[in-house]
DNA sequence: CCGGAGGTGATACCGGGGTATGAGTCCGTT
DNA sequence: AACGGACTCATACCCCGGTATCACCTCCGG
């Protein structure tokens, strides 16, 4: 089965030495090439590519936007390529915008052709890739975004019993003590005494930095519900 | 400059296979041999290598917890190697684990032996790699663990004036009305009206609910104080 | 068998937080 | 000049949340 990949660069020489190259590979066709990000998503819609190599820097329409709309569920569209993004510098606005759109890799132009090549297989085959100093970054990233949470999260709690570790979660979800007595089935003075003792054990004041802390504890996370 | 690698595994031949890989090539030395986290640990203390090669599984102590006292900064040792772990299988939660204690990469013992040297190259010069499977689901992870905060975040905050995002953000601080009067040098009935209709706005019900809001929408972010 | 820890709950107090209403100043726009 | 929006603050009210104290029950390990 071969991979069949679109070019999208504005520059010519680019589009050319990047198709040469993969054509030469027996398991790669390059179906096609475009200039420009409009003339990218035309073309990726109506050749359907597995691989699109998409340049971030271009006219008309930049990298990011046709990354997004091939990667986007248009309704009525049903194909949807994997996006691989390449860029000459490595600038991280870039990157993180790439990511989230949904591209399955980031790489520099200025890498070894094997890399190029190893890449195209790598994310035909559902995989993703990034440069080095790219991933580097994103480890970075995600290592200071949530340092918190080791493995058992209890231990973080300053001892706090299973009873009382519940009661602070649920008033990390927002629930009033009435509410969370409710939830529990209990008297919601029984509440309020787990909750006093949660705020002593952990030296806090009120309920909202019991929710600082939860945040911060990694008891619950962020965009989990 | 040679690159000083430190090899921790369990398994001998494993360790043989590596060391003699790795030694072949003119810009590496193997300084160490390790057959667990502790002795790693104290090899990586005494021998001070560019590179650490970690297994994750192991007896005695595990990749995990070798990596994080070779990487935390124990009150004395200076030296910082990098840490590239090594698995079999690749299970997420150590590949999470790991980044999170500060790994410079994440590769399957699989990979081609090529892989390996150049990973040894790129972790060394201060970047990071991962196995490509493994960088397919911190790419997503990171995609979906975001998506919202566009650059202007002030937008998703349903058209709070400044002041009121100013008092929204030091509520998700853990500060009471008062300390937030003195803080912004207001009476505590401004601070009160100003939440009020930041409660209104943004239909909740108390500080509590406040700071759930903004730490879900990116006001505040974990870990950042 | 006893003691301690965890869980439950009642009574009582009070102070901070949230609500309602009204009003004053300082803008920028019309 | 007039107006609305943002910001400011006062007075007043009420209730939820947090604190203190005491008590009873169950389970478990010594």
């Amino acid at each position: 089965m071969t991979i069949r990949v679109l070019i999208v660069d504005d520059q010519a020489m680019v589009r050319a030495g990047f198709a040469a190259l993969l054509a030469a590979q027996s398991d790669i066709d390059v179906v096609g090439q475009a200039e420009d990000g409009r003339q990218g998503v035309e073309l990726g819609r109506s050749t359907h590519p597995d691989v699109v190599l998409m340049d971030v820097r271009m006219p008309e329409m930049d990298g990011l936007e046709a990354a997004r709309r091939l990667l986007d569920p248009p309704p009525g569209v049903i194909h949807r390529p994997k996006v691989l993004m390449l860029t000459t510098f490595d600038v991280d606005d870039y990157v993180y915008e790439a990511l989230r759109a949904g591209a399955s890799g980031f790489l520099l132009k200025d890498a070894p052709p094997d890399d190029l090549i190893a890449a195209v297989r790598i994310v035909a085959a559902g995989d993703a890739l990034l440069a080095p100093s790219v991933t580097r970054r994103l480890i970075a990233d995600f290592a200071k975004q949530r340092p918190a949470q080791r493995k058992d999260p209890a231990l973080k709690l300053n001892g706090l019993t299973p009873r009382e570790a519940e009661v602070l979660e649920l008033i990390a979800r927002g629930l009033s003590n009435q509410e969370i007595a409710a939830h529990l089935v209990l008297a919601e003075q029984t509440v309020k005494t787990h909750i006093g003792r949660v705020l002593s054990k952990l030296d806090l004041r009120d309920r909202a930095q019991l929710v600082i802390f939860a945040y911060e504890a990694g008891v619950v996370v962020p965009g989990d519900q």
